[in-house]
DNA sequence: GTGAAAGCGCTAACAT
DNA sequence: ATGTTAGCGCTTTCAC
């Protein structure tokens, strides 16, 4: 007796679908697959046959004859947190696409759950790997002389030979200071993340050459790199205007730093945008329409970085060539209340 | 010639490793799993080999031959967000034991990409399904009489023969309104989430009966249903405050409602928790510990969830009845400065 | 104790 | 135009 759960004994095969339609396996397969030469009738009749069954080839028997899965491996160091979600989801689209089934692992930044779930993968005969991280740091390169492609998304490869695509923290912080600059700000401070993040040194990387190009100072001199949160933002507001209190905008590491930036702002008196411009970094929506008034943020376009690795990974798969390197993909900049021209009192 | 991606031509198969050890391939594969009567000399030579050679075997194979996968298909329609990647983690972690991979699916709340997702899962002969969502609202049964087991994670199915584990909203919301009056409070508010959303008439009527228990009355006579925002914690708590000055307790729907609520009462001279104690729901925290004080807050135990959801399925897969109905997963408190006794000035 | 052979479900080459 | 057969990589009888 079949266990409740499980109604059908044995799955339809391709056998029951050419016993019913009255012909012999093999016709039945090019019916279905739209190959060899058939006569339209008999094509009609397997079918229809396979439509009543409710008949789908096992995808196994197919890999293991073809040597094709039309799967790939996610594996992710990021606990699929905030970061990889988004490019996963861009990734999962292009993949979509291709009919592509994504097996989603995650190491919970353990090298050694790393190597095992390559190797499951592997056994699994994926078609290839998609790496990803919440950092944009180089990390050792996933295994060398895999037997499938492998590409890098949002983290990237110490293995020069490696493809890795990253969003362009420094272009992002450029941008973030092209955008004061051309409402009207001149007073530009910069208060950002950990310097030991690499992501936190390029968005400073970009302001100072923003700045450079048009001939003007950073307000504070250097940045003040201090931590990921909304506790640095308030304590970093409060630093900057001590020092600096005629300053007239302020670019945030990320949108954490921004809102906590923006209370201070309020409690100290000074409007934003009015006085002070504020931008951040992320675009993570709760936090920067949460904030008061809701943030001009840099969106790192992390849909994007998933897409365009899949993309290659797929190109990789079709045999193409795919040359290494690290590939970045520019940011975008969404405006909303915290950035706007200076208006006097 | 090999592409450059895949310098191995042809994988390893057990006829290698049979044929480097000097053995059949049926020898061989005994001696790899343990099976059969064999010699241990014999044993360890070709474990010897298979271990020289790198060899993993094909899972596909064993897949066919045995009809089992070892794969599940992890189907969400939250896009893999704030609510379904704590239950994907925890579910990760029953079947990451159980040696089981996931095939992630995300529907994009699409019925169409849904039965899509299904067929494709079921054509790999995943051995059973985990369907997740952002709501614990009821939703259609993704199939009757599917080949495979199925259980639902953080929300529920229509048909009473399914399984469905989800957070006891309402336990939470008489959680948090226990620990407010342990905590000496009996003047107690509840700004909530939209009513539309069963969470949030499930955490309201938690609320009722926490108080109703402690024979204490729900200041402002019903519970304010808002939005899931900050702006309307703002709004909500300007609210009360003028109707209900005395208040010394507010119960939020979520975190975010409890950050607007925080931000009005230091804007109102209000103290948090020496005037009024404030809970938040969710333990998102990113905003619970941004929030000043940091929010006392319910934790729904995501990650239980999920891990009691797989672990059904789990059962089910090795062929243990299962009855269908609704689990409730136990929240969990998560104390912080927004909550303890009142001080006066 | 070890080898040979069948077969999981499917497709592709070869017969008819 | 259709049927037959071999074989993808593996495990499992069944001979020896």
């Amino acid at each position: 007796m079949p266990h409740p759960s499980s109604p059908e004994v044995r799955a339809v095969t391709i056998r029951d679908v050419a016993s019913l339609a009255g012909v012999s396996v093999g016709t039945a397969s090019k019916a279905l697959n739209g190959r060899g030469k058939l006569r339209q009738e008999t094509r009609d009749r397997v079918v229809e046959a396979a439509r009543q069954l409710g008949f789908r080839p096992n995808a196994l028997a197919r890999g293991l004859l073809s040597g094709r899965t039309f799967t790939v491996g996610l594996v992710t160091s990021d606990s699929f947190g905030r970061f990889s979600i988004p490019v996963m989801l861009g990734a999962e689209d292009a993949l979509g696409a291709g009919q592509i089934s994504v097996f989603m692992c995650d190491t919970r930044d353990d090298p050694i759950r790393e190597r095992h779930h390559v190797q499951t993968l592997l056994a699994r005969r994926v078609d290839g790997l998609l790496v990803t991280g919440r950092r944009t740091e180089p990390r050792p390169s996933i295994g060398a002389d895999l037997p499938v492609p492998v590409v890098y998304a949002m983290t990237q490869s110490t293995d020069p030979g490696d493809l890795s695509v990253i969003p362009d923290d420094e272009g992002g912080g450029a941008l973030a200071v092209g955008h004061l600059l051309a409402t009207g700000r001149s007073r530009i401070a910069h208060i950002a993340g950990p310097s030991r993040f690499l992501a936190a040194r390029q968005r400073a990387a970009g302001v100072h050459r923003a700045l450079a190009d048009a001939g003007l100072p950073l307000v504070g001199g250097e940045p003040l790199y201090g931590e990921w949160t909304e506790e640095w933002g308030r304590q970093g507001a409060d630093i900057l205007l001590r020092v600096e209190p005629d300053v007239d905008a302020i670019f945030c590491g990320n949108d954490q730093i921004a809102r906590g930036v923006a209370e201070t702002l309020r409690e100290r008196g000074r409007r934003v945008p009015d006085d002070i411009a504020l931008i951040g970094f992320d675009n993570w929506e709760a936090m920067a329409l949460g904030s008061r008034p809701p943030l001009t943020t840099v969106d790192m376009s992390l849909g994007e970085v998933g897409r365009i690795a899949a993309e290659h990974l797929l190109a990789a798969i079709g045999g193409r060539p795919v040359t290494g390197g690290v590939q970045t993909i520019p940011c975008r900049l969404v405006v909303r209340e915290s950035t706007g021209p200076r208006r006097d009192a």
